[in-house]
DNA sequence: ACCATTTGACCGTC
DNA sequence: GACGGTCAAATGGT
């Protein structure tokens, strides 16, 4: 009953991407019949067309699958491979204030779907699946276990890279650099962190609150802006609809501590995928 | 009403 | 059968 719902909503989600698609041909139409002809928005609107095409794809691919399996557990099998094939990260994040509970904010945005007390540890391992794995396909999972020898420090497991591109950036000013305590990071295994500067963790838990209410109203800032990193200080909007009351948790997250080592920014795809709701589109 | 989280049940693997 | 991973109904927050 829920499964025919999801798939109901599988299909609206790929008519909504190819209606998208539609009205950015037409856009690029008009703009080519335009006597104030635009080179850069022809850019932008084919970047745009092919994004709902590839969405689109994804999506039915992904239904694909689902419907080959039985309609009970629909992927349990796959999820067990790939576990098992794939070469899982683990990273240790020690934070100097307690964020119990939480799935430590890594720029992705995150949804919980279980929880599970593993033998042998007195805390419960957190599964998490990335938000956008309906509406983009993407499979990305991690495990948030608080370790047992140390209160303070979460071990995370990344299984599969994020396949949606969507991860959000939010700048510190100096001020707040100075004030707030440093996020003490060690590498466990693998290389994820490697290269990871201790400035770029910079976060202050205490003041979350007050941050929240800030990035209740976020917006695209002039292109110019760069913050004290030198990235583009781009930030998403309010109506994206990967924002969540746990991604406004973090008024900080850096471009490093990801199991896949994807700019955002890279790629005028990549600024279009964060735009996804704005007006001009 | 909608959305995210919680939690017991279920399933696959060893 | 034990264990880990996931599902999905129930629950709670907004």
């Amino acid at each position: 009953m829920v499964m025919k719902e999801e798939m109901f909503m599988e299909e609206k989600l790929v008519i909504n991407e190819l209606e998208q698609g539609k009205e950015s041909a037409n856009r690029l139409m008009n703009n080519l019949k335009s006597p104030s002809y635009s080179e850069d928005l022809n850019k932008i609107l084919v970047s745009k067309i092919l994004h709902s095409y590839e969405n689109a794809i994804v999506m039915l691919n992904l239904d694909k699958e689902t419907r080959k399996r039985s309609p009970k557990r629909i992927d349990q099998s796959h999820k067990k491979r790939r576990i098992i094939d794939k070469k899982t990260e683990k990273v240790k994040v020690c934070v100097g204030t307690g964020q119990e509970g939480t799935s430590l904010d890594d720029g992705y945005c995150w949804r919980k779907y279980g929880q599970k007390y593993i033998h042998g540890s007195k805390n419960p391992r957190g599964y998490y699946r990335c938000t956008h794995r309906f509406t983009r396909g993407c499979l990305a999972v991690k495990q948030v276990q608080k370790s047992d020898e140390d209160p303070w420090c979460y071990e995370i497991r990344y299984l599969e890279s994020h396949a949606c591109n969507t991860k959000y950036y939010v700048s510190v000013s100096e001020e707040e650099r100075k004030r707030v305590p440093k996020l003490q990071v060690t590498k466990q295994s693998g290389n994820i962190i490697e290269h990871m500067k201790s400035e770029e963790l910079m976060l202050s838990l205490d003041d979350l609150e007050n941050k929240k209410e800030i990035f209740r109203t976020f917006s695209f800032s002039k292109p110019e802006t760069k913050n004290i990193y030198g990235w583009e200080n781009l930030s998403p909007t309010t109506s994206d609809s990967g924002i969540t009351n746990e991604l406004l948790s973090a008024y900080h997250v850096s471009a490093v501590n990801s199991p896949m080592d994807d700019s955002c920014f890279s790629s005028l795809e990549n600024i279009l995928d964060l735009s996804h709701d704005c007006s001009w589109m």
